[in-house]
RNA sequence: GCCGGGGUGGCGGAAUCGGCAGACGCAUCGGACUUAAAAUCCGAAGGGAGUUAUCUCCCGUGUGGGUUCAAAUCCCACCCCCGGCACCA
């Protein structure tokens, strides 16, 4: 009988289906192992083969613990709300409503053929009014905490799209869903205030077990520089004492700014103008305004643009008047949107000094290239080509008054001191990362439970009110307005308020899609209370999650909101966990024949018409097989015949051993064979090495097969097990055949290799003559260097290099090689 | 520019506490089976040279140096590819 996956496949989703295979007793687990793969987007392509690829890795894993004995929680969801599920909808023009669930549908179906170890009786769907409920209770503890607040600030406006966007979704100046360029607007937006939680975020990520590159990207997207925030009076202002307020990591180097730049949106901009530069400002400042951000990114190298506004400023350390500038340069965005320029230690200073003949003044200079006896108060150095920027324990401070001649750092730190005596400064830490904006002016999303009244102001919607439901609109096209849609129903935007009862109206917006991805770990354990969002002791049972496997896209997007949103819910007392994973791991990239997987390229991979054609198991196995999982691959076609003629042997193997029936080993070194393999597949799939872990078993099954040979029962009976976390369907079958008792997840126990087989008595050593490889000897396992010197020098081809000549030396690393030097 | 990851046969990739480079697989070639093909099974294979049952030698892990008895692996300089960030003060 030949192997037919798909009868075999068929056969064992319905055997776990009907036995509940896969559904652990939540309460009752005594291991408890919750593995987590990224919930996909419910597109209507249907599930990716990067979605596939991932669950498959997350899936082996999940198996692999199960069949130690862990009490393995792996279960799915849907993010379906959000823009891009919005922007389908409309193109397709059907509403999202009842594009979603046959959307849902569709993933169920083919993530059931792709014989993952899912429990169905567990799955979220974030569009449902039973979970977005509890989306909308997340957004009302954050208001009453203070830590959602709605706030007027620039923020990316995409055009395309028609709502604003997280700083985390804007990929290179483009809205990361329609590569749109983005805009700059100024509007008021709901944000979470997740710079509160900065510290925390960054600091926990010594302590996390994540991928590194994974923290790294963080780390660089939270971006903590230390260093002073600095004031500089406006001179000749009438407003009085109006200061320009900077953050800058280079105190030390204050007494050479000889000017200021202000971001052209910066609020004392009108301020400092003066009325005959008022003209040539507000265009420059117009221009800015209207060139996007990928255009802004493109002049990065060209000359520095700015104008001057007429207005000066006091440098607080020299009491010197130096001029005001704005240029685009500057970010409103970073720090105050303001700068000192210092054109002598940075290169853009120094480069807009250079545009624009601004005086540039050396401050800082190398220990060395200060000459012994000159007076360090008034170096004249000159000026170099570029900014001198080392900022080291060699560098001193020159030209800084009585600061002159100390070390760089250590002067730094006394000039903010001396400062903020004048109540000019101070020690300041400044972060990259900003606030959480979360409104999305779009319709497709949980309504954001706030309720404006013109008496009581805003309130958020009451507990026993939520959800507030998301009304059947049937024209959901977003408005070029930057209002939400929602804002045309009048049922829903019309209501009284819970504090007063009088008229009052609801906010239209609705939250990003990152809110709703932000819990729904959360949520899977918890799936049958509809009076809580998760319940205590199941939490506790089950969380953090102990093992997270996902892409690295969303280090610095969902990664960074979900940690967010956990530390919020324990510090008010919801929730007992500091960090939501306690071990992540990011997979790989697939690509195809070399080029990335993209619909406009038309190379996107099907999953169903590969499990059709070859079968789940072998399409699994393929995927993990085509290269290391946590780097990526080259997905080909023609590498599929690999892992199905090795699903073949396996079947042949086991059927023609049943037909012998013999037990036990006759050959020690198949033996060996097989626990090298058990050691090699668990250490393997423990530290996520798919492919080698295929490799080993590929070895073995050569082995047992050697030269047309039938294997034993003893020695195809692992491979069912080993094979089981890989190719689950055909390992429950062999498992059956074999004698186990049904499910192979269930009753199988992991082989445990014995190391003493693993020794063996005689190996084969190379033997180098200075250094290059001559001849290979077998010696017995541990021998003498003496007695391996003998067998080599006795090997003919040893000899003929040895040519005669006089050893000199010998290099022997026992039971590795023996190194034999001549002159 | 900065931060990650990487560069190994025709191809995907193994091997990095320095110790037989190319495991495993794909494609290829030879043979068996077959009327034939497919499938399957057995075998060969980094490149070059000599000898050609077998064996031997030289070269070889992006480039150039270095350390070492010994380097894909460590150090220095550089080139290229992929991903992320990007005028971050």
């Amino acid at each position: 009988m030949t192997y037919e996956p798909a009868a075999v496949e068929a056969k064992w989703q319905t055997f776990w289906e009907e036995h509940r295979t896969n559904e652990p007793d939540l309460d009752a687990a005594e291991r408890p192992f919750f593995n987590l793969m990224m919930y996909p987007y419910p597109s209507a392509e249907g599930l990716h083969v990067g979605n596939l690829y991932a669950f498959t890795g997350a899936d082996i894993y999940g198996r692999f613990r199960r069949l130690q004995g862990d009490d393995v929680f792996e279960p799915i969801g849907y993010d379906a709300f959000g823009i891009h599920s919005e922007n389908h909808a409309l193109k397709v023009e059907t509403h999202p409503m009842e594009l979603i669930p046959s959307n849902i549908r569709n993933f169920e179906r083919m993530l059931r053929a792709a014989g993952l170890m899912t429990d169905w009786s567990r799955t979220v769907d974030t569009t449902d009014p039973a979970y977005y409920k509890w989306t909308q209770w997340l957004f009302v503890q954050l208001f009453n905490a203070g830590l959602a607040e709605k706030k007027e600030a620039p923020v990316n406006w995409c055009p395309s799209c028609q709502t604003v966007l997280a700083n985390e979704q804007v990929i290179a100046g483009r809205c990361e869903r329609c590569d749109t360029p983005v805009e700059q607007r100024q509007l008021s937006q709901w944000f979470f205030k997740i710079t509160k939680y900065a510290d925390r975020l960054l600091d926990n990520l010594e302590w996390i077990d994540w991928s590194p590159s994974t923290k790294t990207a963080q780390s660089n997207w939270i971006g903590r520089s230390h260093g002073a925030s600095l004031r500089f009076p406006i001179s000749g202002h009438d407003a009085g004492d109006e200061t320009i307020e900077v953050f800058t990591t280079r105190p030390d180097t204050v007494f050479g700014a000889t000017f200021m730049v202000l971001a052209p949106e910066h609020p004392l901009v009108d301020v400092v103008t003066t009325d005959d530069r008022r003209r040539e400002v507000e265009a420059y400042a117009r221009e800015a305004a209207s060139v996007d951000l990928v255009e802004r990114q493109k002049t990065e190298e060209k000359e520095k643009t700015g104008v001057f506004t007429g207005g000066y400023a006091v440098n607080p350390a020299t009491g010197a008047e130096i001029p005001i500038w704005i240029a685009d340069y500057v970010l409103m965005g970073y720090g105050t949107g303001a700068i000192m320029a210092v054109p002598g230690h940075d290169e853009r200073d120094h480069q807009f000094a250079g545009a624009h003949g601004l005086d540039i003044l050396p401050v800082v200079c190398s220990r060395d290239a200060l000459p012994d006896g000159t007076d360090p108060t008034s170096a004249d150095l000159g000026v170099g080509d570029g900014a001198f920027v080392e900022h080291t324990a060699d560098e001193v401070l020159i030209n800084s008054d009585r600061f002159s001649g100390m070390e760089a750092i250590a002067g730094g730190r006394a000039i903010v001191e001396w400062l903020a005596e004048r109540g000019l400064a101070e020690e300041r830490v400044n972060y990259r990362l900003h606030d959480w904006c979360i409104s999305r002016q779009r319709y497709w999303g949980p309504p954001i439970p706030v309720i404006y009244c013109e008496a009581c102001g805003p309130r958020a919607v009451r507990e026993q009110d939520l959800p507030v439901l998301l009304p059947y609109v049937e024209d959901f096209r977003p408005t070029a307005t930057g209002v939400s849609p929602l804002a045309r129903v009048e049922e829903f935007y019309e209501t009284t308020c819970p504090e007063c009862g009088g008229e009052a109206h609801r906010e239209t917006d609705v939250s990003d899609t990152f809110l709703d991805s932000g819990w729904y770990f959360l949520r899977y354990p918890s799936t049958e209370y509809d009076d809580r969002p998760f319940d205590a002791d199941r939490t506790r049972t089950w969380l953090p999650v102990a093992s997270y496997i996902g892409g690295e896209e969303h280090a610095v997007l969902h990664l960074l909101y979900s940690r967010f949103l956990t530390m919020v819910l324990k510090d008010l007392g919801h929730l007992e966990i500091e960090e939501p994973y306690a071990r992540f791991r990011k997979h790989g990239l697939l690509i195809k024949e070399g080029a990335k997987i993209s619909k406009s390229r038309g190379n996107v991979i099907l999953p169903d018409d590969y499990i059709v054609r070859f079968g789940a198991d072998t399409f699994r196995m393929y995927l993990m097989f085509l290269g290391p999982f946590q780097v990526g691959g080259d997905f080909r076609d023609s590498g599929m015949a690999g892992p199905r003629r090795f699903l073949n042997k396996v079947w042949a193997s086991v059927t023609d051993a049943l037909e012998a029936g013999r037990e036990g080993f006759e050959d020690p070194a198949v033996e060996r064979a097989l626990h090298a393999t058990i050691k090699q597949v668990t250490e393997d799939l423990e530290s996520l090495d798919y492919n080698t872990a295929i490799a080993a078993l590929m070895d073995y099954l050569n082995t047992i097969r050697a030269g047309g040979r039938t294997a034993s029962l003893d020695e195809v009976r692992p491979l069912a097990v080993l094979l089981a976390p890989i190719a689950p369907h055909i390992a429950e079958e062999l498992w059956e055949r074999l004698g186990g008792a049904p499910s192979v997840f269930d009753h199988a126990e992991w082989p445990a290799y014995d190391p003493a087989v693993l020794v063996v008595d005689e190996l084969d050593l190379p033997v180098q003559v200075n250094g290059k490889l001559r001849a290979t000897i077998r010696v017995a396992r541990g021998a003498s260097q003496e007695a391996v010197q003998e067998a080599a020098v006795a090997e003919e081809n040893v000899a003929r290099h040895l040519n005669g000549g006089e050893i000199r030396k010998v290099i022997h690393v026992p039971d590795r090689l023996i190194n034999l030097l001549v002159s």
